[in-house]
DNA sequence: CGATTAACTCAACTTACTTGAGCTTTAATG
DNA sequence: CATTAAAGCTCAAGTAAGTTGAGTTAATCG
């Protein structure tokens, strides 16, 4: 969710500065290792202001010599890396019933990871938690605090009155206040805030599957079912930060039109499996489920391939992205086997020559991915320009 | 269609001043007349610079002063509007049969329009047809030619080889060229090249019902039926430009699943009615045929009800749009029935308290607004800031 | 009518980028 | 092996465009 005043900002000299160490970053960030010749190249920029963004960047530790690479003719450049400890990203995932929270270094490695328990769904209580587990995963992972950049916040859409409400999906409105504004003060960091599904798109760009791609697509599993869909670096937040309510979209299913995350979700399995006589509480569960080939599950996966097939053919061609990523709360042995069922019909603008990526991948950070996403909104607006101010 | 290579640019004195010369030609045209102080005030700019920049543009001739208004105590400012005849835009449709042509002014007025029938559709006959009519319209409108921002191309979609290609919507393929610089060069202007729904999304920006929108969608009537989503003032245009290929998605219609266009579309109404013996060939004979009550027409749109309420909902959901607007090809008489037969849900991220906007809306642009659309892209970029190059 | 407020201009100042000269390091060339 | 070319990089001067602060003008308020 994001300000809905957001305005272009004028550029000064300053910010601009700002908005160029931030392409620096990011250059350095994709390539791994680069030098300031090709920074420049890259950018735009003379070489001479690379340099001195790069003299800057390594006085405040952010970067670090990495090598030369011989190359031809020429004096060789000197490479330069992001420096991991360089820089932290808090991510606080809350939940209906616990909170959880990650610290990430700046290449996006997990330094620590504490989950508590959320006693009541109250302001007071949410915000007394996710402050102590904030300074619990700090002190616990020895993170130095005036190294972490930010936090970002994730918290289970829809935001504001809409008709979703009392799905059952969101956890509580903040419509009084600006949830960033108010987390920050609490925190005493810059806040982002998401709901999971973009979130966890974010954290595949960080850090796992999606590293590279500018426009890809995430089916992220919840309590419900998400879609984080990113567009040309950005997320696709729409006018209210709602964009992604793909759980609720009428999909066929066995001849009628039924909601998405009802047949597609962690509660949908939960769902099925109960009738059946069979609880499962956690991942664990559904996965040895799986391997026993437990018929009930075996008929949800069944009735799942339908409408997320459709779902997938939705997405591809409203979004045209590079991939399409299944991740979250369901057990890769789960996703892996929707993934193979999935029937990708070849009348989409995803059917092309030469893909660099295949259409479905599954998603890299596993149970954490909403969490550690979190984190990498913190990241990903480090290393993304963006001459833009909030009024 | 765009590069698929864009890069982030850095920042330099040079490019700052022509950023934030769109900022200030961006506020001028969204307030309509508006003073220096205010400017300042809303980019973060201070009025010096601000002030600078319109004694730039006063003696560019792309505004005017306005008056002053009396606001209270203090000195009035001097307020400012764009004038009309500071800048023209191109649009250019190609369409399998015929070019299409307009001019615009720096307002969205239209100043001429133009066609031509389309003898053939190899890219020798399209390019010179395209470069007669820029003429040609240029020449019959009397556009001072110096004043010419750019030209908007707009070609049917799919771009590249698809799984859709052979549906017949798409015109050629430009594989081994980008159009964009392709008909910049015979043209002579810089040239911006999307397709046929996305253009006309932007129509509606400029001129229509969106504008002072920054995030909607539009359900665009081509032969086909295509989407345009804009999102943060910006297209969402997906990895290949071919986002939005919203006619191909399998909807339910009457217990099975078809694609959406061959229910909600020009060519669907004119099988449905070729099927019944009636031939239409303009939207006039739609419109009588609706007036007339025809029963075929009836019942075409009464098949067209169901599978286009899936559609709105799915895009509601998708994207969180301020509104969704439906225009194209189709006429206002068809296009008002079927906004009052839509059937929305009310669990949709749309189904909100307080809406600014309608959830449907008709396009204001008729039928020439993917014509429109392509100059509206021109002077869109003119007033949209982008510290961002192509490689 | 004087005080206050706001818009605006002028001139000095500052930031951060660019440019050009020159140095260093490597590979290719004769 | 010496020479030349190519590329990376630094230093110092130059420049574009923004900011700042003082001062002017033109309204409203009391």
């Amino acid at each position: 969710m994001r300000s809905r005043t957001d305005i272009v900002a004028g550029a000064n000299a300053e910010r601009a500065r700002s908005h160029n160490r931030q392409v620096v970053l990011g250059r350095i960030r994709s390539a791994g290792r680069i030098g300031r010749a090709e920074i420049a190249r890259g950018s735009g920029l003379s070489i001479q202001a690379v340099s001195n963004i790069i003299a800057d960047l390594r006085a405040e530790e952010l970067i670090v010599e990495s090598g030369r690479r011989a190359a031809g003719r020429g004096q060789p450049p000197v490479q330069y890396a992001l420096r991991p400890a360089g820089g932290f990203a808090l991510g606080v995932e809350i939940r209906p019933d616990a909170v959880f929270a990650v610290v990430l270094d700046l290449c996006g490695a997990t330094m620590g990871a504490e989950r508590a328990r959320l006693p009541a769904t109250d302001r007071a209580t949410i915000t007394r938690s996710v402050v102590d587990l904030c300074d619990r995963v700090l002190t616990v992972s020895e993170t130095p605090r005036d190294r972490v950049l930010g936090a970002g916040v994730v918290m289970p859409g829809p935001f504001g009155p809409t008709g979703l409400a009392g799905s059952g999906s969101e956890l509580l409105t903040w419509d009084d206040i600006a949830p960033a504004d108010w987390f920050s003060a609490a925190i005493g960091l810059p806040v982002v805030v998401e709901n999971d599904a973009n979130a966890a798109a974010m954290a595949e760009r960080i850090a796992g599957v999606a590293q590279g791609l500018d426009s890809y697509a995430f089916l992220y599993f919840g309590s419900g079912l998400g879609l984080g869909s990113v567009q040309e670096g950005r997320l696709v937040a729409g006018a209210h930060g709602n964009a992604g309510e793909i759980g609720h979209i009428p999909v066929p299913a066995g001849g009628k039109m039924v909601p998405l995350e009802s047949r597609v979700s962690r509660l949908s399995v939960q769902r099925a499996l109960q009738a059946a006589g069979i609880t499962v509480t956690d991942g664990e569960d559904i996965t040895r489920a799986y391997a026993a080939g437990t018929p009930a599950l075996m008929a949800w996966l069944d009735a799942a391939v339908e409408p997320l097939s459709a779902a997938v053919a939705i997405v591809e061609n409203l979004f045209d992205p590079q991939t399409v990523i299944l991740g979250g709360a369901m057990p890769n042995a789960i996703l892996d086997h929707l993934m193979g069922s999935v029937r990708l019909t070849t009348r989409s603008v995803s059917e092309r020559a030469g893909r660099a990526h295949p259409r479905l991948m599954r998603g890299a950070s596993g149970r954490m991915t909403a969490t550690l996403g979190a984190a990498a909104l913190v990241l990903n607006q480090a290393f993304t320009p963006q001459i833009v101010v909030q009024t």
